[in-house]
DNA sequence: CTGTTAGCGCGTTCAG
DNA sequence: CTGAACGCGCTAACAG
């Protein structure tokens, strides 16, 4: 039973050791305000390496007002475009010297806000919301909390806060358009997520609006949670019905695959009977069966871009990124070499050109 | 423009709208020390109500020595296995009323080092660690760190620390046993990762005993990286060689997926011409094509365990989880009725009974 | 120019 | 119920 908690070093201990005062260890340590002799800054440093003193970051924060932590809430960590969007965010934050606090709302509106109250009362110097609350709810709640505040992946600009998102509608049009183009097909249903409140998925808006100009007949609409088994179930309910649709465009990776996993089930080929397209692109697309033609969302992007807003202190801004298109097998192109994929770069309204071949 | 950041309230904003002192303030707070009268309380209360007053963690921390935070270290919170690890940690954590503070360290050694000082000098109240540096690294560290400190998915038990883990052996023994009696293989291959160092890993152990004890002939032993690209990678390799193997284990469910790729690609059959199975059990095990038949960490109670044992400061603990198999259609089996999975514990040297049918 | 002293930030808690 | 000391680091003000 090693002690695992010597004696804490504070910087008294370097300042005695060192034989200078406590300003002065602090005047190194932060190489500021005040300039230290080369020889005293050298002795001062020797003692911190030896006493192995590192500053007491809760003084610190008290003192300054500032944690040098960000908070990230999102609906729920686990899910592969959150995780990945929590680990560019935390490499965004690090290469600051910042720490990420993470929570996950599990999708509950009630424990969304709770959180997003918990992390400002940490005195976070940084809020990153992916919230599942619509609109309203955010900027009511926005303002009553001390920290500063940026809107991840939201479909809407919001009043008042900084908001990051993908276009989600070019994206969505991109993948309808390349399954009614390029494949021929003669419409596309459309597997939709339920988690959002309170807003118009742009998603859905592009899906829609690009079948009306192009003069495509309805569609089926399912709606189903963003998870595989939302994916699963719905595909089921999607595949099994009369007027089972051709050409399917999922509104995340995880609906897609657990779509795949009902036509593999149904014994329904993909893409030979069921072209499948999603949005997200997350890796897990690149690795199911077949591979997922997709409009990736530019997580590294949008992640550096919040954690930029929420800390540049100025007016709130709205940015909204372009997605990539990523033409792999599961739209019914012939794919590529593996590791190497075709990609396009999404221009609202860009024209998709002719197949691979 | 509207000021996002009102004044701060503190404790003795509220105090004086109460008409009370700020110890006052501080006992109805925290209920305590000291009781306080009634109807002063309500008084109290209302005006932080009024007033929207949340006391300053920073000051806190200051004060108590205890910041209510825990920090998280693993090598890639964007792996679906480390990212539901994450969620449960944070989960345990938020039962607690504790945060979360998760950083990657890219299995990087240098930068996990890096991270765990850094956590560290936060005061985070302690520190769960997936590490990919062996046990005398980490020993030689954790001496030195000033929080208490839990070794997550250790495969040893390492001295002075805590630590919580799977037991990797029988896991693996689970699913060779299964591949070499159910199925008939007269040998398994294995797809091993590689980012483990200073360990003896549990997975291969069993492996590797559970063929001897079988006289199974030697069979291919691959390794890469603990990813979908690295198991893809690995996979073309195993299957291209000479001597193709037709069961393979793989010590991670994102190797397993790469094979599964690769498998498809060379137009492999599986499980017709390749049984695979696969360490794990994470969800998208249940979602890839053909499901995967796996021995599934039980994720919630090793997260659950973790963060009592660096929580209780008691001394170290090593607690070792067993495994579940579950039964999926990867390796031959029928495979079931959707979302109901055929389930076994394991125990240590559990004799596998007669293949469902 | 180099170094020291002392007050401050905010919440907690003990002596009064 | 109040007053005040304390935790630790930052930095303005001051001294040599």
């Amino acid at each position: 039973m090693n002690d695992q908690h010597p004696r804490v070093v504070t910087r008294a201990d370097v300042a005695r050791l060192a034989g200078v005062s406590t300003a002065v260890v602090s005047y190194v340590v932060n190489d500021g305000p005040r300039p230290v002799a080369a020889d005293t800054a050298a002795r001062v440093r020797e003692a911190i390496e030896m006493l192995g003193y590192r500053p007491n970051a809760s003084a610190r924060a008290l003192k300054l007002g500032t944690t040098g932590v960000l908070g990230l809430v999102v609906p729920d960590s686990s899910n592969p475009f959150y995780a990945e969007l929590a680990l560019e965010v935390e490499r965004s934050a690090t290469r600051r010297g910042l720490a990420l606090l993470v929570a996950s709302s599990n999708s509950d509106l009630e424990l969304e806000s709770r959180l997003i109250q918990d992390l400002a009362s940490r005195q976070v110097d940084g809020l990153l919301v992916s919230a599942i609350s619509g609109p309203p709810r955010i900027t009511a709640g926005a303002s009553r909390i001390p920290v500063p505040l940026t809107y991840l992946d939201a479909q809407l600009p919001v009043e008042g806060v900084s908001t990051v998102s993908s276009d989600g509608e070019a994206g969505a049009r991109m993948l309808v358009q390349h399954l009614l183009r390029v494949h021929g097909h003669s419409t596309v249903a459309l597997l939709m997520g339920t988690a959002s409140t309170g807003w118009v998925d742009g998603r859905e808006l592009g899906w829609q609006r690009t079948l009306r100009e192009h003069g495509a007949p309805d569609a089926p609409l399912e709606r189903a949670p963003f998870s595989r088994k939302g994916g699963y179930e719905g595909g089921l309910r999607l595949l099994r019905g009369r007027g089972r649709p051709a050409a399917v465009f999922a509104s995340s990776d995880l609906q897609a695959i657990g779509l795949l996993r009902a036509a593999h089930e149904l014994g329904i080929a993909v893409p030979g009977e069921l072209a499948v397209v999603a949005y997200d692109g997350t890796e897990e697309s690149e690795y199911c069966w077949p591979p997922l033609t997709c409009a990736r969302q530019r997580i590294a992007d949008i992640a550096e871009a919040a954690v930029n807003a929420v800390l540049d202190g100025r007016a709130p801004t709205h940015r909204v990124f372009d997605v990539d298109l990523l033409i792999r097998r599961s739209c019914g192109c012939t794919g590529e070499e593996p590791g190497e994929l075709r990609t396009r770069r999404a221009r609202p309204r860009d024209r998709i050109g002719p197949p691979p071949t």
